[in-house]
DNA sequence: ATTTCAACTTTGTATTGCAAAGCTATACTT
DNA sequence: AAGTATAGCTTTGCAATACAAAGTTGAAAT
């Protein structure tokens, strides 16, 4: 009935969830903003991050913002499509889940 | 921005979703059916069913079919608004991905 | 009696989310 | 120069938990 299997579980969890559909709505962000709209701890974000950054999904921009260092992130083309892809998968559950 | 935190983490987990997701297309599910459907082993889906049955939002069913035992599953009225509750921040994620 | 099937429990393992604390580097202050 | 502050990252450790596999129970059919 559903292909649950492609909720692709990189994606799904719930801290990661969170950081792939902030950096969907702007072209990028900076560190502390994703972690005080988060709420998370330096060194979870950090781990988040790395792991979607080795899946290909998330870029690391490295600058420097009013003489402070400031490292940003941002989807890959391919971050785009996997989440859209997801999106999808969320978008039937809902669907199924009204209806009845 | 988001509530995250909303996200419930006892309904948002891969398994428990599928769960949820099939019981409130249908009035109950026999177990066998939902085995079937979602491809797990008896005692992950068990141990999953029982989860949500102790948090409220499943109710277990006995009864005799075609003189064997036969166990349904159906959401309780709590599991059903604790679902819709979920369903809709599931929709304001989507909505935030697809714009822009 | 023994086989069969549904449902459930137990056991064990491996993953992983997460916090807390420590480290590094750069810039600002005195 | 020495100390302080801030950003970002690593390390360590722990607790939670998903999941499979195998064993258990009970009822019905042969």
């Amino acid at each position: 009935m559903f292909d649950f299997d492609k909720l692709d579980k990189l994606i799904h969890e719930r801290g990661r969830l969170g950081i792939m559909t902030l950096l969907a709505t702007r072209p990028s962000w900076p560190f502390q903003d994703l972690k005080a709209e988060l709420k998370m701890s330096d060194g979870n974000l950090v781990t988040h991050l790395r792991t979607l950054h080795e899946a290909g999904h998330v870029a690391i921009i490295k600058e420097v913002h009013l003489d402070r260092p400031q490292t940003s992130y941002a989807l890959t083309q391919k971050g785009r499509s996997a989440f859209t892809e997801y999106l999808t998968v969320l978008e039937n559950i809902v669907k199924a889940g009204r209806e009845t």
